[in-house]
DNA sequence: TCTGGGGTCCTAGGACCC
DNA sequence: TCTGGGGTCCTAGGACCC
C-alpha cells in the first residue's frame, strides 16, 4: 500500500471490437461482435453499441444473434490486436521499467519505479498523457485507474470506463469499497459470490466485518485470508514485469461431437503437434503432458503424465497424449480435446544433459520406463487444406485487383460479399459480391489503423 | 441460451522419503 | 513390532481471469 496513487491500471475499451471499428469505417457507431461465429462460438468482445442490446463477453454467439440480429459478427484477427497491443505496451514502457501485462488489452504500471509520478497531481497528469498518446498512436481508446495498490487501480479503471480516468486517493479506499458488491473484488467469481451470499455476505463491508477465521472456514486458507485483506483495502502485491509462462496448451471444440475413436486419436495427435510447435516457438521444453477431454454432456476431465525429463519432441508428446487417451471413456461423444505441457524449463544445455542422463539411466536397466528417445524429429506438416477450398472469414482483409483493399462482410452459397474501405476512408465503402473462386480476389494484409 | 481458448493459482489425497 | 510427523512430488479437479 502506498500513500500516493502511483500504481496505474490500463484497460483498453472493448478492445477487439474497437480495433475492428477503427479498421472498418462502416462499423463505427454500429453494434459489433467479435468472437466465434460457428454453432458453438462465444462472444469475445462486444462493442458498446452491441452491449446496449444485452450482448456481452462469454455469451454464446447464437444468443447474441437473437439479441442483436443486425450487429456485425466478426472472427477475431489476433495478429492485428497483437500489433496494436505492442504499440500500447511500448507507450507504457516509456513510463516505467515495471510493466505487467495481464492480456493484450490490460496492464499494470508502477509509476513510482519509473520516476514518472510521486503524488496525486503527477500521477493524474501521466494518466491523461497516456490516454491521449494511446488514442493518437493507435486510434482506439483506453481507460486508466490510479491508486495505491493493484486491486484499487483495477477497480478504478473499471469505474472509469469507457474512455475515462479515475483516481482513488489513498486513505479513502475503505469507505469507497464498503458498499460495493463482493463480486468487484479480484478472485470473487460466480461460485465464491454464491457461497458468500448464502452466508449472508453481499457487500465488501460484510467481508471486512467478518473475521478472518470465518472467511477461511468458508473459502479455504489462501482464498479466505486474501479476501479478508482485500475487503479492507489492503493489497501489497508488487507490479512484476515479464513472468515466464508455466504452461502451454492448445484445445479445439468441434462443431459436431466426435464419436469415431480413430478420429479422436488423430485429433489428439494433431493437437500435440500444434502444442509442441508453440512450445518450441517459445524456446521451452516441458516435463508433464496433459490431455483434456470435454464430453458430449460438458463433463470435463484431465489426465496427465510426467516424463523423466523435459522434452520438446513432438513424437514424445504425441505418444504420451495418445497413452493418456487410452484411459478415457469417450462413449457418447467428444465435444472438445486439448493437449498441454506444463513443468516448463528453458531449453538449455542443462536440460539436454538431463535428458541424456535420464535416457542413459533407463538404458542401464530401469524397467517399465516410458521415456522415448529424444532425437529431434521434424514437426509433422500441418493438416492439408481441402483442395480448392478457400475460406472467406467474416472480418478478414482481402484485396481485389480492380477495387483494392476491403474486408469480408459475409460468405455462403458460393458467394462472398466484400466491403471496399480502409481505416483512412472518409465514410462507409462500397459493397460488392463475388463468386468465392473469383481469381481477382485474394486474401489481404491488415492495414495500419492510423495513417 | 447452451456454454471458446489461453492461462494462473489453490486444494486434497496418496506415494515416497527421511 | 508398531507408530509419528514433515516435506516433496504427482495427479485430478475446481475456481477464476481476460
Amino acid at each position: 500500500m502506498r500513500t500516493a496513487p502511483t500504481i496505474l491500471h490500463l484497460d483498453m475499451d472493448a478492445f477487439y471490437a474497437a480495433v475492428e471499428q477503427a479498421a472498418k469505417p462502416s462499423l463505427r457507431g454500429k453494434p459489433v461482435v467479435v468472437g466465434g461465429i460457428g454453432p458453438r462460438g462465444v462472444v469475445a468482445t462486444a462493442s458498446y453499441e452491441a452491449r446496449r442490446f444485452g450482448v456481452h463477453s462469454a455469451m454464446p454467439t447464437a444468443q447474441a444473434r437473437r439479441l442483436a440480429p443486425n450487429a456485425a459478427y466478426l472472427v477475431p484477427r489476433f495478429a492485428v490486436y497483437r500489433a496494436v497491443s505492442e504499440q500500447v505496451m511500448e507507450l507504457l514502457g516509456r513510463l516505467s521499467p515495471l510493466v505487467e501485462p495481464l492480456s493484450l488489452d490490460e496492464a499494470f504500471v508502477d509509476l513510482e519505479a519509473g520516476g514518472a509520478a510521486d503524488d496525486e497531481a503527477s500521477a493524474r497528469a501521466v494518466g491523461e498523457w497516456l490516454r491521449a498518446e494511446i488514442r493518437r498512436v493507435t486510434g482506439v481508446s483506453g481507460s486508466v485507474g490510479l491508486a495505491g495498490s493493484k486491486m484499487l487501480a483495477k477497480i478504478a479503471s473499471e469505474e472509469a470506463k469507457p474512455d475515462g480516468l479515475r483516481l482513488m486517493a489513498p486513505g479513502t479506499e475503505r469507505e469507497l469499497l464498503a458498499p460495493m458488491p463482493v463480486r468487484i473484488l479480484p478472485g470473487v467469481g460466480p461460485a465464491t459470490g454464491d457461497h458468500l451470499r448464502r452466508a449472508g455476505m453481499t457487500t465488501v463491508a460484510h467481508l471486512a466485518e467478518a473475521g478472518e477465521d470465518e472467511l477461511v472456514r468458508l473459502l479455504g486458507k489462501a482464498h479466505g485470508a486474501s479476501l479478508h485483506r482485500m475487503a479492507q483495502g489492503l493489497d501489497d502485491r508488487p507490479v512484476v514485469a515479464e513472468r515466464d509462462a508455466k504452461s502451454v496448451s492448445v484445445e479445439d471444440t468441434f462443431e459436431v461431437d466426435l464419436h469415431d475413436r480413430v478420429r479422436v486419436r488423430l485429433e489428439v495427435e494433431r493437437l500435440a503437434d500444434r502444442c509442441v510447435e508453440r512450445l518450441r516457438g517459445a524456446g521451452r521444453s516441458g516435463r508433464t503432458v496433459v490431455l483434456k477431454v470435454r464430453r458430449f454432456d460438458f463433463s470435463t476431465l484431465t489426465r496427465s503424465e510426467t516424463l523423466r525429463g523435459p522434452t520438446d519432441d513432438p513424437g514424445v508428446v504425441r505418444e504420451a497424449a495418445a497413452r493418456l487417451l487410452e484411459g478415457v471413456d469417450t462413449t457418447g461423444g467428444v465435444r472438445l480435446l486439448g493437449v498441454g505441457v506444463t513443468g516448463l524449463a528453458d531449453f538449455t544445455q542443462e536440460d539436454l544433459f538431463a535428458q541424456v542422463a535420464a535416457r542413459d539411466a533407463e538404458a542401464a536397466g530401469a524397467s517399465g520406463a516410458t521415456v522415448e528417445a529424444v532425437a529431434p524429429e521434424p514437426v509433422e506438416e500441418p493438416a492439408v487444406e481441402e483442395p480448392g477450398e478457400r475460406r472467406w472469414l467474416a472480418g478478414h482483409d482481402v484485396r481485389h485487383v480492380e477495387y483494392g483493399p476491403g474486408w469480408v462482410q459475409g460468405s455462403g452459397l458460393g458467394r462472398v460479399t466484400v466491403r471496399f474501405e480502409e481505416p483512412g476512408s472518409a465514410g462507409p465503402g462500397r459493397v460488392r459480391t463475388f463468386r468465392v473462386d473469383d481469381p481477382d480476389l485474394a486474401a489481404g494484409e491488415p492495414l495500419p489503423l492510423v495513417g
